[in-house]
DNA sequence: TATCCGAATGAGACTCAATCTCAAAATGGA
DNA sequence: TCCATTTTGAGATTGAGTCTCATTCGGATA
């Protein structure tokens, strides 16, 4: 946990008028830990488990900050429970999803991106953000 | 409704070695009637107001059926409630929705397909399906 | 650093789409 | 028609996520 993502996240805060917390804090660190995409139960419980006392309500509501400024990226991988992972860099990527293993695979294609872009255009939108994954089987060999 | 979409849902049905209702073939005949991206809640309504009685959890089980077997298309638009419309021909299409109106545009583009595939190959996958939506809002002019 | 007020927290109630249960009704092959 | 088996439906249940509100806390101020 660097300073630098410490007082991102301060500033983020103090743009939303929200004050700081050791709750709030409790969760960014938790979601900044790892790179998984994991659900909100899961990162609940992993920071109970660090011996840290943090309630689900807050847990929903702190993601709800970090996704409204980009700090978390809410994914919806069709089970009824989203996915969160954290943004360190800007660098957007969508996903693949293995349907035989449930692995999940970041992948980004820049024709992809403007081929989007393009396509709402094209019917007089501007796009604002997409939702895009690619459910797949291993390829037999 | 025509005797050969009929004949086409009796014949799914008993390759899933189902048996052919009023009920099942409600649920159809209403989801078959609209080209709409309509929810389970709507649907049920629908028949009902028709007259004909079915219960939700039929609603929901035929559905499943249909789903499964490719006469219904399946769509989460991301606010918790699935949408289902007919795939009457078989042409795919994805998904733009207006953030400002909620409307609805279908399309499709061969580019962006062969992309998807393309993708998915490169990584050792084969593509199976996908959901792909764009959240756009209209240009100012 | 003590005061104070509006914001944040948490336990648990609530929501709502979707699924499950199981007794009763309906289907269809013989 | 008979009857084993499947289907149905009313309502209970599930589970992710949201809301409530009494209590606690943050931090600006003096």
């Amino acid at each position: 946990m660097t300073d630098s993502l410490i007082q991102n996240f301060k500033e983020i805060l103090r743009k939303e008028g929200l004050r700081y917390t050791k709750q709030r804090q409790a969760v960014w660190d938790e979601i900044q830990s790892s790179q998984e995409h994991r659900d909100a139960e899961d990162i609940y419980m992993s920071i109970r488990n660090n011996g840290l006392k943090v309630s689900r309500a807050t847990v929903y509501r702190t993601i709800d900050v970090l996704v409204k400024n980009r700090m978390v990226r809410k994914m919806d991988v069709g089970d009824g429970r989203n996915r969160y992972e954290p943004r360190l860099d800007d660098a957007h990527h969508d996903h693949m999803i293995c349907i035989e293993t449930g692995k999940i695979i970041e992948f980004y294609n820049e024709e992809l991106e403007d081929l989007q872009e393009k396509i709402a255009e094209e019917n007089g939108y501007m796009l604002v953000r997409h939702i895009h994954q690619l459910f797949v089987k291993p390829l037999k060999k």
